[in-house]
DNA sequence: GTTGAGCGTT
């Protein structure tokens, strides 16, 4: 039967695992059991889901008992229409017990130069499979390095020659003892206890762009004495 | 609530 993730594999002994792409997100195992398992033993079926949202990936494990069965699935119902989409059926490269590969299921015709690497897939990590997207193909996609040619990059070789207030570094003010001053942290001698370990609601950097300065272009007013010509 | 090349679970 098929087990949604409830209990590991059922037998894998002398097992035969196949790889069903192509399928749609809502098919299930047991949609997938009728299809194989009318054209020989299946043992199980394993369809790897998303741990977040539980969502089928797309692909699914049918893993048959005798090898020459799987073999019929593969050209029986590889190419099959199901919910729209052809089934992609195929043998399974990386299984997750080598071990048992070593011996078994190696009846690939078409895939029989899969040498490539598979001892290196040992380790993965789920955050690596999110990338199946993300990194599924680039070839348009090349990194942004040339933007420095185009780069408005603006470096103000004159600190001397104009006034220092036109400093356009918002992230760190000059002077800000004050701030320091008063900021200054109550007591970092926490040794073994933590007063808020789990908290991290906070933010640690609450500076939104505070209206301190009216004027970004010049901080000083050219007309700050009030009119005194008409009063005499 | 999305997606679409690929490779799996207590």
């Amino acid at each position: 039967m098929s087990h949604f993730g409830r209990s590991g594999p059922p037998d894998i002994a002398g097992t035969h695992s196949l790889l069903v792409l192509n399928i749609s997100f809502r098919t299930t195992a047991d949609d997938l059991m009728p299809l194989f398992d009318r054209y020989g033993k299946v043992v199980d079926i394993f369809i790897p889901r998303d741990r977040r949202k539980g969502t089928s990936r797309g692909f699914a494990f049918v893993r048959y008992k005798y090898e020459d069965e799987a073999e019929k699935a593969i050209k029986r119902v590889d190419g099959k229409s199901l919910d729209g989409r052809d089934l992609v059926v195929q043998w399974a490269k990386y299984g997750r017990n080598e071990d048992e590969w070593g011996g078994g299921g190696r009846g690939r015709d078409r895939d029989r130069d899969d040498d490539r690497g598979r001892d290196r897939r040992r380790e993965r990590d789920y955050d690596d499979r999110d990338r199946r997207r993300s990194r599924s193909r680039t070839p348009p996609r090349r990194r942004r390095a040339r933007s420095d040619s185009e780069s408005p990059v603006r470096r103000r070789a004159r600190s001397d020659s104009r006034s220092p207030v036109r400093r356009r570094s918002p992230s760190r003010s000059p002077a800000r003892k004050r701030s320091e001053s008063r900021s200054a942290s109550p007591a970092p001698r926490r040794a073994t206890r933590s007063p808020s370990p789990r908290k991290r609601s906070l933010s640690p950097r609450k500076s939104p762009p505070p209206a301190r300065s009216v004027s970004p272009k010049r901080s000083v007013s050219p007309k700050k004495s009030p009119v005194k010509s008409d009063e005499d």
